[in-house]
DNA sequence: CTGTTAGCGCGTTCAT
DNA sequence: ATGAACGCGCTAACAG
């Protein structure tokens, strides 16, 4: 099955190969005549330009990469599998199709991944990445900088936009913090303890730099340092967290990392017939699907995960095609989502 | 930034363009010391091939394309939120990746999804898909089974699979359902109902029908038409299901299509106070991360997704690379998991 | 309005 | 062993 290529097209319209490269890129210098006996043997023929060969020639391939660093402790499938990364991969992708763009997905975990990845990008097959997972000062990230690249969940770095510095999109980790600060405090909650998500991770670092701050500054109840318990955004760490929280220092109070720590939490606090909450409250943070579901059901902080894909999606793309952009943090707001615990 | 060609790399060492590419392509016929050199310098300037000029040139892309079939009245972030395809999206992608392949992922519901996939295809930019969630006959795909194609959770089609035929990959669901009614039967219930899967998908009437086969060859119970219900997977059908099967027949077991719907039915049961296992057998079907937590935990039949995102992908790639295949259909064998439901 | 021509970057004969 | 030259399929600049 040898390719029908434009050639193809041109003898059969009898006209050259540019007049047919004029009607598939929808030039105005074509009279109404041809464009129609051009695509009506386009249609019949079932032509489709070869990509590559278009890309050749100057035109943009309108792939993106998406790269996942899953630290190698983690399946693949957990990754997608994760209540917080499966739908953020799919929001990604979606957030790309609807702008034209096709996404190639890869994750750390796979060999070669980061060659794989410099093929991919330098080799021009995808014009631009959005990094997850990864910290901004990875060296293995930094020689992709001078290409379009936006990496989620990972500190701004100062310097131009436009030039080798990649794009960070947050959620307002800090102001989210604040809500649910207030919210407890608000409840008239005194001994307010928080177990950290994953320190390692920037999102968990600024929710507990904004749970701090925001005890702090509301002042409404005294900062505990030893109410602060290191979690890893995982429900086990919240069960085990919350246990032993309960046994050392019963705070009135047990705002979560995340969502899934938070619903560890809840677990613990039932196992040990706690009322939620009467004697405790409980708040997440991501407002994950199953937050409205679990009884009772969890206060949390919506961080919209359609509006950070979105975001990303639209800066990346804004790189690609060369548009100048303002500042290299983007930062998507967050808020309070108040229900039973 | 002017992109660095292998001319510009020939030219640092002193060799015409043609020993790169040799040196680049791992050529024997270059001496040691030459190769040597080269490499050196493409070290150096961190020079990768213009993927795009090599595929132009004869190499295949090795990329392969993901279609995802979600039916329009879902969120894109839905599916890979899934508990199944969110997973699978994951682990296709990381087969692939073994193979040093490249997924772009598509979903149906992005807009022009199907234009999109004929450029990517037709275009050369993948060369190969696998479809999961179409019709095998669904106008839209048969278009592209001259190409390599695999289609997952489908009825296999007869012909030749190294010909016009899409290679189908599927779960042993008819097997799957003989261990869940062997269970029941052990467990000497009598009144066996079933609560199905989607029936516009191929596994949701395997899956019943498999229920029905075993039923009549294991004969250890009536076949009762009324016992079975249809539902479509969802936590929600298992959980409206249940509630009617026990106001008006009582059964003393549930087969549902999948897990999620098995967990609504245990959601029932516990909400009506009807003990599990005591009362009733609950079996479900994929063997979902969930089920292993639920209360009481939920006995299933394995689908062991890397399995077959792996045949899948192994499949596919064969297609690709040319070699001859000998069935069209590939079946995931299934296996029953004994827990407390 | 339309055809001719020159690349795009690389793989691959074919000579040398 | 190695360089020159052609072609992959297409876009775009240039001439008519």
């Amino acid at each position: 099955m040898t390719r029908i290529t434009a050639d193809d097209i041109a003898r059969m319209a009898n006209v050259s190969r540019s007049t047919i490269s004029r009607v598939v890129n929808d030039y105005p210098n074509v009279p109404e005549e041809t464009r129609r006996r051009v695509m009506e043997i386009i249609q019949k023929t079932g032509y489709v330009p070869h990509q590559q060969a278009r890309n050749l020639a100057g035109v943009q391939s309108r792939i993106l990469l998406l790269f996942i660093n899953n630290n190698n402790d983690y399946y693949a499938d957990k990754i997608a599998g994760s209540t917080f990364f499966g739908p953020l991969t799919a929001l990604l992708i979606d957030s790309a199709n609807r702008r034209g763009y096709d996404i190639i997905v890869t994750q750390s975990s796979a060999p070669h991944s980061w060659e794989r990845t410099r093929h991919l990008l330098f080799g021009r097959v995808a014009s631009g990445a959005v990094f997850v997972g990864v910290a901004n000062k990875d060296p293995r990230v930094r020689p992709f900088y001078p290409l379009p690249t936006v990496i989620l969940d990972h500190k701004p770095m100062k310097g131009d936009p436009n030039g080798p510095v990649p794009s960070a999109v947050n959620f307002d980790n800090r102001g989210g913090m604040e809500w649910a600060v207030r919210h407890v405090l608000e409840k008239n909650c005194r001994k307010i303890a928080y177990i950290t998500g994953n320190l390692g991770i920037y999102s968990g670092r600024e929710r507990l730099t904004g749970f701090r701050q925001a005890m702090k500054r509301l002042d409404g109840a005294p900062l505990l340092e030893e109410l602060i318990i290191q979690g890893d955004f995982s429900e086990q760490s919240g069960y085990i967290g919350a246990k032993a929280l309960m046994e050392t220092h019963q705070p009135d109070a047990v705002i979560s990392g995340d969502d899934e720590c938070a619903i560890g939490v809840l677990r613990a606090l039932e196992e040990l017939k706690v009322s939620v909450p009467g004697e405790v409250s409980v708040v997440g943070f991501d407002d994950i699907e199953l937050s409205r579901y679990v009884k009772p059901s969890l206060s949390t902080i919506s961080a919209p995960k359609r509006d950070i894909a979105d975001k990303a999606v639209e800066r990346l793309v804004d790189l690609v095609e060369g548009r100048q952009v303002q500042s290299s943090s983007i930062v998507i707001p967050t808020a309070f989502i108040p229900r039973e615990s």
